[in-house]
DNA sequence: GCCGTTTTCGGCCCGACTGTTTTCAGTCG
């Protein structure tokens, strides 16, 4: 059973809890569980079965025999009982936003409420105004979620790069005025997540009301809610919610610490401060016993008050990093500047829209010391083929090509397809005549996590292959991860020198960050790749950066921040 | 239900907003 399905089951738990009546500490540590097992990067069900499943923060051994009764009944009895006791489908009307468990509890004791359509029709029929704290707003605000819920499914996340696009345009545009002080991007995009809900902006202005002002009436906001002096609220024409807060500079630090998140980390954060006899807020820091309150112009000021030194924006996950502040064991991360040379691209060979030159110019122009050539392979779908006398007439060209390039090395490559078996789809005296060989799995997605880790090990042992690409197929927001169990790639991946690619699109970033973590402490050699199909994605570098950021990764576990001369040499090919 | 540089019991983050209310509970981020 997957992590995924485990956490939604005790997600489930916790709102019949909740529905049930439950001490809320008891509510809230079933979610905080589900939390942690959802993300957690080791199968639960595993450890659960070995009785370790109380070694994840916030399990304990309540929740470890409640997951083994998962797993063998393939339900939790408690669950089963409250079912019994309550309509399953009490649970979905939670999902609606302003309404809770108490309100749900109260609609189905006093009009029987008990799914959507109950619900529906009653709110049609105002009869929630009956109950005693329901309202006339309550009724419009559900008819107007359960249309948007059949419409478009619930809440949309979208992809990083789509909400960046939007958010720094709107920065930059606020930055220009006359009545701007500090603005800057908050929230999940601050932090380079994965993907974002809606754009955070945090700003100081010398005229509050005309920052607000530009927000509402720029050319991108196309529903305009909330302005003045505190800030401003708006929708995008793509439907992107944009909050924008306005406050003096005193407090800029306290406001941009908080809205930059993570929740999680926020939460350890004020704990932390609690100890100390302080309390964090968007506002200030406040000294419980005096009521005094300290007010900070930078982030850096927020983190001192608590003992700790400036934690980067994209180690805040709630995890270990306040202990790792503590001790002085912050990692010095990696930058975009850092990456020496790009190793995944492909041509109007395969499938790419620049030909070979215009994407070696826009490589050189980037300032890179290296740039591998990697059109797909013999097996690849869509036309896009590139049988074995096309690879080598391709590679010579490089080669000529490179001669006359320079300051920066090209690379004859290809990302070979690797077949269900493991195989590769090239022959080995073809792959030796190349630089730089990637392998990356493109057809047949649904195997057993059995049968594709064996698959991706067989790649990993191939002494021709230099490195995997994309490793768990992913498509953020499409497409699920295949199935394959990453602590035995990994250990393949460091024993024979295999490298890894983090793959920088902003659809893919795949190592996802907890992967890469894992596979630097494994002892993998991780790569940063664009994968670009034309030149302006080279610039996606920042997205596979961040990913490695987010893993808490330095220039010294990224091979590609190395020299040409020093990087050459890690290459399979090069040795005996 | 979980957990421990105040702890194995007694706590468990903070504030704003909303809608419904004459002072606040519920919900959210």
């Amino acid at each position: 059973m997957r992590n995924a399905e485990i956490a939604a089951a005790l997600g489930e738990l916790a709102t019949l809890y909740e529905l049930d009546g439950a001490n809320r500490f008891r509510v809230i540590a079933y979610r905080e569980a589900a939390r942690v097992i959802r993300d957690c990067p080791h199968s639960v069900a595993e450890l659960a079965r070995e009785g370790r499943a109380t070694d994840l923060q916030g399990v304990g051994e309540t929740l470890q025999m409640k997951i083994v009764a998962l797993l063998d009944e393939g339900e939790i009895p408690a669950a089963v009982k409250l079912k019994k006791k309550l309509p399953a489908t009490l649970v979905e009307i939670t999902r609606i936003p302003g309404v809770g468990a108490k309100t749900v509890r109260k609609m189905y004791d006093e009009l029987g409420i008990a799914s959507l359509e109950d619900l529906r029709v009653a709110a049609s029929e105002h009869r929630l105004r009956g109950v005693k704290g329901l309202g006339a707003k309550l009724e419009e605000n559900v008819l107007e979620a359960l249309d948007r819920i059949e419409s478009e499914g619930h809440e949309e996340r979208r992809l990083l790069s789509e909400t960046l696009e939007v958010g720094e345009q709107l920065v930059e545009t606020l930055r220009q005025l006359p009545a701007a002080g500090r603005v800057e991007l908050a929230g999940s995009a601050r932090r380079w997540g994965e993907t974002c809900k809606d754009i955070d902006i945090v700003a100081t202005a010398t005229d509050p009301e005309a920052l607000a002002d530009a927000l509402l009436e720029h050319e991108l906001a196309d529903e305009r809610r909330s302005g003045g002096a505190g800030g401003a609220s708006i929708r995008t024409h793509n439907g992107l919610k944009v909050d924008l807060r306005i406050v003096p500079p005193a407090e800029f630090g306290n406001l941009l610490q908080h809205f930059t998140g993570s929740k999680e980390h926020n939460v350890k954060l004020r704990e932390r401060a609690l100890g100390l006899g302080l309390s964090i807020s968007e506002h200030g820091v406040t000294e419980t016993e005096t009521g005094k309150v300290q007010t900070c112009e930078t982030e850096a000021e927020v983190y001192k008050a608590v003992g700790l030194p400036y934690i980067e924006p994209e180690l805040r996950h709630g995890e270990g990093e306040l202990a790792e502040a503590e001790n002085g064991e912050l990692p010095n991360l990696v930058t975009v500047e850092e990456i020496r040379g790009e190793l995944h691209c492909h041509t109007t060979l395969s499938d790419g829209k620049n030909t070979l030159p215009e994407m070696v110019e826009a490589a050189r122009r980037r300032g890179y010391a290296y740039l591998a050539v990697t059109d797909h392979s013999a097996s690849h779908g869509f036309g896009n083929d590139v049988q074995a006398d096309a690879l080598l007439e391709r590679a010579a060209e490089i080669r000529d090509l490179d001669a006359a390039t320079k300051r920066m090395k090209l690379l004859a490559g290809s990302e070979v397809n690797v077949m269900p078996d493991g195989s590769l789809d090239y022959e080995d005296e073809v792959l030796a005549q190349l630089d730089w060989v990637i392998a990356s799995v493109h057809t047949s997605f649904r195997m057993s996590a059995e049968r594709m880790t064996q698959r991706l090990i067989s790649a990993i042992e191939h002494p021709l292959v230099d490195c995997i690409g994309h490793l768990s197929g992913r498509l953020l927001l499409k497409r699920d991860p295949y199935d394959l169990n990453v602590g035995p790639i990994f250990a393949a991946a460091a024993a024979n020198g295999t490298m890894i690619e983090i793959n920088a699109n902003p659809r893919r970033r795949d190592l996802n960050e907890r992967n890469a973590r894992l596979a630097a402490d494994a002892g993998v050699r991780i790569v940063i790749n664009t994968d670009a199909h034309q030149t302006a994605t080279l610039d996606n570098m920042r997205y596979g950066v961040a990913t490695a950021r987010r893993a808490g990764l330095g220039a010294a576990q990224i091979a590609n921040t190395r020299s040409w001369r020093s990087f050459a040499p890690l290459r399979k090919r090069t040795r005996a």
